[in-house]
DNA sequence: TTACAAATTCGATAAGTATCGAATTATAGA
DNA sequence: TCTATAATTCGATACTTATCGAATTTGTAA
């Protein structure tokens, strides 16, 4: 786990744009395990006060530092959290004392 | 625990000599709770690649972030983790699934 | 007081970034 | 095929940032 990626994953969660576009996709990726139902960026973007061209611009850096995995269903973008990555993000930030 | 908040820890964290900074001084505190040493500055400069002038204007940042307490004694300054900060940082990142 | 070391401030610069509107591409459906 | 919607790309702009060297401040101790 190099700190260069790991400044990376927060880099790109540094934005409070990007942050809440990110805590989106998680949450409607835990709606989406109750509904069945994806993760459709086009959702999130209606709830985001930025234009459709940063969205994208932000979805691309959240998928550069690998939180994300994006994919593309016909017309929909739908996301994904990449659990691993958060996971060593978590990890970092581990204290080893009370 | 507010986005732009949170967003800002993260910003702190987002620079590699700034995280490293960070990490260091995680890692002195965990010693100097051995050792009853504090966290020196003047000890990690010396282990980063940056200039004094830097190194003072990244402890600013991850102490305008909350992240770290700094402390002027005599003449060195002294660091120590907000541990509260980086739980509620950790807890962001907290999803709830498997 | 003089000298030294730690740290900060200042001023500059090069580089990166967030967002926009306009234009373009991709896709589904009528 | 034509149209509407989702998404991306492009080009621009205003803003922020990381770092540096030089100068300055703070504090210790000779």
């Amino acid at each position: 786990m190099e700190i260069k990626k790991m400044a990376k994953v927060f880099k790109a969660l540094s934005n409070p744009n990007r942050l809440k576009l990110y805590l989106q996709i998680v949450k409607a990726q835990e709606i989406s395990y109750k509904t069945g139902c994806e993760c459709l960026i086009s959702n999130i973007t209606k709830s985001l006060k930025i234009g459709a061209p940063a969205i994208s611009h932000n979805l691309k850096e959240l998928s550069n530092a690998e939180l994300i995995f994006t994919e593309r269903k016909g017309k929909f973008v739908v996301a994904r959290i990449n659990e691993v990555m958060v996971n060593d993000a978590k990890e970092l930030l581990k204290t080893h004392q009370k």
